[in-house]
Formats: C-alpha cells, structure tokens, sequence
DNA sequence: GGCAATCCTG
DNA sequence: CAGGATTGCC
C-alpha cells in the first residue's frame, strides 16, 4: 500500500474514538486549569507526579460540572464551539442540542409522515397554521377547521364515512411507515440505527422547547381528539422507542460501542482522538464542531515523551499543558448521529445507575454471578439477558421489531446496563493497542477509567498490565532492530534517523499496533518512536549494548 | 519479601 | 499473547 495514500486520506472517513474516554467520564472530569499548566518534569519523582495527575483528575470533577455546564452554552447561543453537552451534575439532563441534532434525515422523514398524515390528502393546515389554531381558536375550532377541511376535500361524502375511511387509510398510512422505517434501517449500519431511533424516539418527549416540537405538540393535540388515531401513532412511537431502548441496550453492551463501530468498518463518523498540542490554552479546539474533553487522567495516560531540550540533547518527561481533545471531525456526515449516541450511552448508564440504586446491590451481584468468568481474551463482550431475577427471552435484545416492550423488559433493559465484562474481549485489546499510541505505561487508574466497561480484578488488572508490557516489548525490539539497522547502513548522524508516516519502522508498528489501520496515529507517537529510535541508534553506537542492562536506561527515559 | 517490569519461551 | 523466570527496586 502506498504510504502516502492512507497516511492522511484514508483516516477522513473513518477514525477512532477510544471509548474508555466515554462520554460519561468526559463529560465528568474537566482538566483543572490550575494544575493543567504545571510541568510535571519538575517534580521530583514519578509518584509525584501520578500524584498530581490524580489529584488534578479528582478534583476536576467540579470544575467539569461548571465547565460543561449547558446554561452557560445557552447563553451563548450557537457558539461554533460545541462541547459535549452533559453536565456532571444533571444525572439526568439530556440536552435538548444533542437529542435533537439526532439524523436530521430520518427526522424529517417522520417529520414528513406525520406531516402526511394530518394534510394528506387534502389537509392544509401547516405547523404555522396549526399553532395558529391552537393559540387563537383553541383545541374545538382547531379540529372542527381540520376535520372539515379534510373531508371537504377528500369527497368521502359525510363525515362519518370519511372517519372510517380516515382511519383505514392512516392504518395503512402506518403500516407503511413501519414499512418504510424498517427498509430504511436495514439498509442502514446496525450501529447507526439504534442511536437514531433512540434518539428521534426520545427527543419527541424531551425536547418540549424545540420548534419543531411545538409543531408536533400540536399535531398530537390533533389527534388528541381522535383516539382510534391516538392508538394508532401510540403504537407507532411505542413500536419506535421500544425498538430504539433494545437496540440502545445492545450497543451498550458492546464494550466499545464507537471502537467498534470505527473498527468494524461501518461507521463514517470520524472522531479522532487527538493530542492537544496546538490548541488554545484553555483546552478548547476551534474546530467549529462539537468537542469532548478527556479527563485529566488523559495527561498522565499520555505521559508522552517530548525532547525538552534538543540542545542539552536530554529528554525529559513533561506534562502535557491540556488534555487532548475527542473533536469531531469537520467532514463527519454523522456527527449528531454519533454525539445522540453517546447521549444514548450516557442515558443508559444513568439509567443503569438508577435501576441499581432501586434494585439493590445484592441482586446486581446476582445477575454479575449469573455471567461466567471468561479469563482468556473474548471473542464478544459478555452479554447476558437471561438471568435469574427477571426472566424475559433472550431475543427481546436483539429483536428490531418488537410490537412492543413491556414493563418487565424495561426493567431487564436497566438491569442488564448495569453489568460489566468480567473478561477481556478482543475489542478490549484492540483498544488497548490505540491507547498504546498515547501511552506506554497505563498506571491502573487510567486502565480503569479507559476500560470502564470491564469489571475489575486483580486478574483483569494484571492483564491488562502484562498487555501494555507485551507492546512495549515490541515496540522496543522494533526500536533496536531499526536502530541497529540503521547504523549496518552506514547512518553516521542521529539526525538523519527520522520516524515519518511512510518509513518502514513507523509501518511495522502501525501494523501491530493498528492493523485495521483505521486510526489516525498522533503525531506525538511518531515522535516518541523518533526519539526511542535515535536513543537506541546513540546506545549502541557508543557500546552501551556490551552492558546486559543497557536498555534499561532507555527503558527508565521513556517511562 | 513484595511488587513491577523485563526477559525468555512456546 | 500468555506464562514463567529473572531482575531490580523499595
């Protein structure tokens, strides 16, 4: 493949948002913008430092809640800049922007066909002139301006006949709805869906403020009045939130819902994980599109390695000024799609929250002991919708087309969010693998916060660790093997030793790393992998490599 | 001795 | 990638 094609082209379409950096821990922490500019290489040792990026991330959570919060946003209006839209200390906001700014396509395809079925045939009574009605002429006159206006015009002679026509002809109107609902989501990647069905469905009844709501508002007024059609569209949004909650729940328990849907090639959402560097010091982009903070954890995770000094030719670690920054990418057709799922995420998880506290801890460790303990690397996350407290079929999860779902399997819908893997799967190591791109030593705080959806155990922990120990090894014999080979090749100047996107060392580690090759390396890695290279290259030039543990030097440096 | 990380091997 | 051995630090 040539490099240069899918250096930068390939990673426009389809980009990776780690999601152990979840909305619920994004939009949770905030960086501390005190700490956020001291430089940890000025602490004497490590322990301080993990110290301070722990102390930063923990008290952050109060900066989090009033950076993120949503009134401040409101008061400035559509600000180019979108951050993500959920504030720490709403348990259950959901905002209005992200819910709404669901697939705009969709919604105005139920737009339209509720729009259809109140001026069609012969109905011309527009959301304008709806709320016309109601404002003016109250609910009476309102109906009495519909109804005439539709069976003056439909010709089905008395008013009577016309109803029962009506009624037949918004069944099939219906029917053809789900029809042209369920083409449209078979055609379209399972993992899109659910979000935009979820999240039409859930906006309808969360977003009282928006315009278009009001439209609607009056459009069920409408209907309001006549119940054999306020069954019928009951069922419709029924069949719509029910199908939306399962499917929600299912991406849910995938472990890495947006890892997988980059990973697995469906998705044209490109949410980048990036470094920071370069961003305004605040720790906003100015991207003009909605951005994600990453906690501040993300700073010790990303405890680069950057050359402080080329003069004193001495590296040190320094601490990254922001966290990096989970934007979305200007050309991402589905941004909101991908923003509403996130929202679905994040309801979910509160919802999960909430069902715990009602049904109590001991039943959860009951439905966790219901799961087998998998200590190999899983195929699929562990799911597990039949348990022994509540008892609804198995393929109530995975069904598109439920008329329905009844109270029981709300509650199993709650119940199931709550449950972790309590193994790792092989999305769990492809993602382990990308964070590798920005850090080499995971201490288990940010393991933990990265795996979030993964039970913790000391067993768990340590393969995680043994994982990231794996890469490093890897990537330091890649690192000798190059350096090794460079000096072979006669390289006399370190300077010459350079880590680009199209070298074959870069490749080599792109392709353990990141074999899909569907994520946007940061640069900063390149630039580790260039400073590993050229300590290897000085350590053996000098025959440091005659001492057994001549590599530990080097090991020390990039830790 | 405990722990963490690397080294070695399969 | 995982398991066990080894090493080094506290």
């Amino acid at each position: 493949m040539n490099p240069s094609v899918w250096s930068e082209g390939m990673y426009s379409s389809s980009s990776i948002c780690l999601d152990g950096f979840h909305a619920e821990h994004l939009s949770s922490f905030q960086l501390d913008p005190v700490l956020s500019n001291v430089d940890v290489s000025a602490h004497k040792n490590s322990e301080d430092r993990k110290m301070l990026s722990e102390s930063a991330y923990y008290r952050s959570g109060d900066a989090g809640s009033s950076l993120m919060n949503p009134s401040k946003d409101s008061t400035t209006g559509h600000s180019p800049i979108r951050r993500h839209p959920f504030p720490a200390s709403s348990s259950c906001g959901h905002d209005e922007w992200n819910l709404n700014s669901g697939h705009q396509a969709k919604r105005a395809r139920v737009e339209n066909i509720i729009k259809g079925m109140t001026s069609s045939p012969g109905m011309h009574c527009t959301n304008v002139t709806r709320n016309q009605c109601v404002k003016t002429d109250g609910m009476q006159e309102k109906e009495t301006i519909h109804e005439q206006d539709y069976v003056g015009t439909s010709g089905f002679g008395s008013q009577r006949t016309g109803k029962q026509l009506e009624n037949q002809h918004l069944r099939a109107r219906l029917d053809h709805v789900d029809e042209v609902i369920d083409t449209k989501d078979e055609d379209e990647s399972p993992e899109t869906s659910p979000r935009d069905a979820f999240t039409d469905s859930y906006s309808e009844f969360q977003t009282s403020s928006s315009r278009e709501y009001q439209g609607r508002k009056s459009v069920m007024s409408y209907f309001q009045s006549q119940p054999e059609r306020i069954k019928l569209m009951a069922e419709v949004l029924k069949y719509e939130l029910s199908r939306a909650v399962s499917r929600s729940v299912d991406s849910i328990f995938k472990s890495m819902p947006l890892i997988q849907t980059n990973i697995e090639g469906n998705a044209e959402t490109d949410i980048r994980l990036q470094s920071s560097v370069g961003e305004d010091e605040s720790g906003l982009t100015c991207c003009g599109n909605a951005e994600v903070q990453v906690p501040d954890v993300q700073t010790e995770a990303l405890s680069l390695v950057v050359q402080k000094s080329r003069l004193e030719n001495k590296f040190v670690l320094h601490h990254r000024p922001q966290p990096p920054i989970l934007f979305w990418n200007h050309d991402s057709k589905d941004q909101p799609s991908e923003r509403n799922h996130e929202a679905v995420c994040q309801h979910a998880l509160r919802c999960s929250q909430d069902a715990c506290s009602r049904v109590g801890p001991a039943k959860f460790d009951t439905l966790r002991n219901s799961i087998k303990v998998r200590s190999k690397v899983n195929s699929r996350s562990v799911r597990s919708p039949q348990t022994h407290t509540v008892s609804v079929d198995p393929t109530l999860m995975e069904s598109p087309g439920l008329p329905h779902v009844n109270i029981e399997s709300d509650c199993l819908v709650k119940t199931n969010l709550y449950m972790l893997n309590e193994g790792l799967t092989t999305n769990h190591l492809k993602k382990a693998k990308l964070m590798f791109f920005y850090t080499r030593y995971p201490s288990s705080l940010v393991l933990k916060m990265c795996f979030h959806d993964v039970q913790f155990s000391r067993c768990i922990t340590s393969q995680l660790i043994k994982w990231f120990s794996n890469f490093r090894e890897f990537f330091y014999i890649q690192m000798e093997k190059f350096a090794r080979h460079a000096l072979i090749e006669g390289v006399s100047d370190v300077r010459g030793l350079t880590v680009e996107r199209q070298s074959e060392l870069f490749r080599a580690l792109n392709m353990h790393y990141n074999k899909a090759n569907d994520f946007q390396v940061p640069d900063r890695f390149l630039e580790v992998a260039e400073i590993t290279l050229r300590e290897f290259y000085i350590s053996i030039s000098m025959g440091k490599d005659r001492d057994p543990s001549w590599k530990k030097a080097i090991y020390k440096m990039m830790h």
